[in-house]
DNA sequence: CCAAAAGTGTTCAACATACACCCATGA
DNA sequence: TCATGGGTGTATGTTGAACACTTTTGG
């Protein structure tokens, strides 16, 4: 049997990507979601997904989809796994490669496109979720925290510039744990990834907090640097 | 437009899982890989791989290839990454899931089956391969090293008894670095994940080494644990 | 008896943790 | 002036790294 034929002689299926989309609102983590348009489905939220294209690559379906839904580009993506159980979709046999997308809130409120209507849901008020849409969510929760845990990933979620009491809440929320301020600023210090900017928040408390941005060109080389955020050490 | 015919109007495509399948026969890392069939590639290695089934699961796939070439079940089966570049096969679009498999060398050499001409390629002798297989050989050894350096995932790649010495190679082997054996096995045994036997490895060194074995229980449970094995820090 | 690998203990430095006080400012 | 959150320093215990000698035994 010729190589063609091989091929021809094998099933073909449906491909989709679903995001799970995350951000941060300075108290709490979110999740983007999407109402489904389905008739019987209505008022039923959903990840936001959609169909691999036919000349389009993985991460050119996940970039496309996630720009369709907030007018953003160059966002943190980052592929996670592989559903293909062939019972997961009752339409029809679909594979669905989830995403893990980090997106600033404030981004996301200003480029907000109206084809779709999406909202923030806090982690413990999700919905129910259809297919296995849940498991998606919570496997990229847990590998957000190991994630986070290890590099300095928290940065995209928050604006480009922000405070340390900013970012400790951010960990604080991500690792569902309270952290001592003084141990988290040290430790975040030392990483030398933050730069001091001249600049005070004003307005939320009375001091004011200082802004920091982050060196872009130590956080590209450093990336697959261990740093240990984390109280404890299991996760 | 009703939701079978959406479904109906998107392009379906091949599916298929590609393993790379690490050993260690107690000096280095190899990878086993299969001599391709097709005609005008003999001579050329390549992952084992295979179509994905109409009903069958990514995992099933994975486990199904696996036993097909070794004969062996219960395998460290982890799903890697998909892959699914418009043109990583040229004769016709297929996406591939990755999943990284460990094994004993050993236990492969007496299960062999011969339905498939099979050889174990050390890493620092591999052949060059086809489509992006050389991408995903090169992102499963550093799962492998990340892995390793955080989780005891060491003994899959090991008999049932084995000793410190043979366990200190393997981990030498992954990281590619020599480990101090006083500090090795002491963070080793304070682990508590190995029970000590009676048994001495004979012929090998005029001493012996005592064999251990792992502690199953203790191993599952404490899968999800941080445990730091690795020199330095960086991976 | 000697060569080769196994096995074990100590010291020092680095890091994580716990903890308390002063600072700046808006109201 | 006072209440609120911002910012910093120190002491202690734990952990990782570096390092050398004794033990066992096959040849």
């Amino acid at each position: 049997m010729d190589i063609l034929k091989q091929y021809e002689s094998q099933t073909k299926f449906l491909v989709a990507i679903d995001s799970i989309i995350f951000g941060f609102d300075g108290e709490s983590l979110k999740l983007l979601l999407v109402k489904r348009g389905i008739e019987n489905e209505k008022d039923t939220w959903s990840l936001m997904g959609g169909w691999v294209q036919e000349k389009e690559s993985l991460e050119a379906a996940a970039s496309r989809v996630l720009y369709e839904l907030t007018n953003l580009k160059d966002i943190y993506l980052e592929q996670l796994h592989t559903y293909g159980d062939p019972q997961r979709d009752p339409v029809q046999r679909t594979f669905s490669v989830a995403y893990f997308a980090l997106i600033n809130v404030e981004d996301y409120t200003q480029a907000l496109s109206s084809a779709y209507e999406a909202r923030w849901f806090s982690l413990d008020e999700l919905p129910t979720f259809l297919f296995d849409h849940s498991m998606m969510v919570s496997q990229a929760i847990e590998h957000l925290r190991y994630k986070a845990s290890q590099h300095p990933i928290g940065f995209e979620l928050l604006p480009e510039k922000f405070t340390i009491p900013q970012l400790q809440k951010l960990y604080e929320a991500i690792f569902g744990a309270e952290l001592d301020k003084r141990n988290f600023s040290r430790k975040l210090l030392s990483t030398k990834l933050l730069i001091k900017l001249d600049e005070k928040q004003r307005g939320f408390s009375k001091k004011g907090a200082y802004f920091y941005k982050i060196d872009e060109e130590k956080y590209q080389k450093q990336f697959n640097t261990f740093l240990n955020f984390l109280p404890g050490g299991s996760v």
